[in-house]
DNA sequence: CTGAAAGCGCTTACAG
DNA sequence: CTGAAAGCGCTTACAG
């Protein structure tokens, strides 16, 4: 291993100082022209690079963020959900973008899983993502602010919740979809994912979906909202789990887009024509939602855009700026799952 | 903001001197049970972490891998290809239990793109991963193995070969699966996707069908070999393109599963059945392929394994240990998309 | 088993 | 515009 050149290198080697040496590479205007070109000549002809751990010691900040990722324990060992790994795509390019090295943490909630990263000084600020039980979750979303650590979250947006967070609009989700399959002429409805506030999102989907049905004098079948996580063998069993106690529906709206894709499953297995005898609908509209055959109809989360907003958001609070929680808006793509 | 602990802040308050601190807590045999127990409970009462950047430093090695996907200059900037997402999300894993943290950063192979993660002492060494034009990458390649970074990479083997790398057998995965087709009853083919040094592996695996092809007397029909990457919109185009030019052979293998996908819609579009008129075969297993209509009969490559062999291989290449590249075989997943 | 000291490679007041 | 010096928070010989 050759070693690695360092700022006195050059410095020797530049007749300067080392204190000029580093002054020039950070293109700081207290230098010389002159004096900033030979030096950043002769750091490119020996290939030196400033040392991340010396400068970041010195200054005190990483110039990297951390992405925790959270997933449901119960879900496969090796299947991440592709929402979130599109979430993860877009967040490492918003991040590349905005300057920031982005460390990448995959979190069971189980562990004590506040992973010190800001703490140990490895990056600047957080960013939190993934389902799992929001129950759980918000005491350790209180340590973190109590601490002081910088994050925004992606996920609910409640009334005095902790912390910053941005997420889909989920309660108009719900409804919009719901007004679009009472539109196409659905009366009887089933919701397929769990509703209560240990999955705020799925449950705001669904009070979204009530308030629709309500608003136009239909009923909403308690019986009919059965509970699933985001995984296909989840939607799987929950649309099983629908056909043995009920009649069937005349449209099914599924909380995620991996819900219904294995919902879909369920049916093709048992005959069941999606959308002659029954209307299924997604929620996130992931890239194989527009690949099932039928097509899915669904609600799309802009990736990209929320991606950008919790990478500025964060990079603001970190500058210690003002932010403030927000909803992005979901947007209905109609396809072919839902026509009559 | 409070300000952080420091191991100074223990060593005053447990009454022993700072080296002792970082002694206990990085558990030294060097230093008493009682000791090693005050300390590692102040440490926790006063939430200090261990300063990563100081460490790092001081130690000269900074626990972290760094992922650097490349990808094609061509593609969709807000899609990540599935099987690379995928791979992600495994060396996550990976990288973690074996007690890294992951840097993930995206390049374009158009740019300056080495990177200096290790240079810049941001990581012990680099995994890369990603598809592009070999013949650009070779170049960066020998120039990281010259300034002796450690790094491991995913893609095509090759004899002499710059640097290590490990990768799917894509030529006997092209033959396996060509063999497949041919028991099928098949006897006419086609092969969307690059077959040239550009695309290692995709030639790779057009190199294992052809020769699967000749070992029965059929004949390759060089035209049916037309160009693709690997998204959507490039299988779709390949396929359409196959068939203005020819009449529509036996079975058509795809060089990936986003190139199945896209030639898959080609054929809905133009009302041919698929299988009924012509197979079609992927390669990659990516999520999304058991769930097209009909489900595709593709080749699996098991991301896990070559994620744990990636990052394990890599650590070894960390700490000196001789290490060589190898072959990860694919598994042939008979589904709907191929039979008679 | 413990402590005093050096030093990792930078950045940043401070002085000129 | 430049340099000499201090110091970020650790780890690790060295001495006892």
């Amino acid at each position: 291993m050759k070693t690695k050149a360092t700022s006195l290198d050059i410095a020797y080697q530049a007749g300067v100082s080392q204190s000029t040496v580093s002054r020039a590479l950070r293109n700081s205007p207290l230098v010389n022209e002159e004096t900033r070109k030979k030096v950043q000549a002769l750091a490119k002809e020996l290939n030196y690079k400033v040392d991340k751990n010396a400068s970041n010691l010195r200054s005190q900040h990483t110039g990297t963020l951390a992405l925790l990722l959270f997933e449901d324990p119960t879900s496969d060992d090796s299947m991440i959900n592709p929402f979130f790994l599109s979430m993860l795509g877009c967040i490492t390019r918003a991040a590349a973008k905005n300057g920031y090295d982005l460390l990448v943490s995959f979190q069971q909630l189980s562990e004590d899983w506040h992973a010190d990263y800001e703490d140990a000084s490895k990056a600047d600020g957080l960013i939190l993502l993934g389902y799992g039980d929001y129950v759980d979750y918000e005491a350790k979303l209180k340590q973190l602010s109590e601490q002081e650590t910088h994050f925004v979250r992606y996920g609910s947006i409640e009334k005095g919740q902790t912390g910053i967070s941005f997420g889909c609009d989920n309660f108009k989700g719900g409804y919009d979809m719901t007004q679009h399959l009472i539109k196409q002429g659905h009366k009887s409805f089933a919701f397929l994912g769990g509703a209560d506030e240990h999955c705020p999102e799925f449950f705001e989907r669904y009070k979204g979906h009530c308030q629709a049905v309500k608003e136009v004098n239909l009923t909403v079948n308690p019986n009919n909202q059965i509970d699933a996580i985001s995984t296909e063998g989840s939607g799987y069993a929950a649309a099983n789990q629908l056909l043995a106690q009920s009649e069937l529906p005349d449209a099914i709206f599924c909380a995620s887009d991996m819900i219904a894709v294995g919902a879909l499953t369920a049916f093709q297995d048992k005959k069941i024509k999606v959308p002659e005898q029954v209307a299924l609908a997604g929620f996130d509209d992931i890239s194989v939602a527009h690949l099932t055959s039928p097509k899915l109809t669904t609600m799309q989360q802009n990736t990209k855009l929320a991606a950008d907003i919790l990478v500025e958001s964060l990079i603001k609070k970190i500058h210690n700026q003002e932010i403030d929680s927000g909803l992005i808006p979901a947007k209905l793509i109609v396809r072919e799952s839902c026509s009559r």
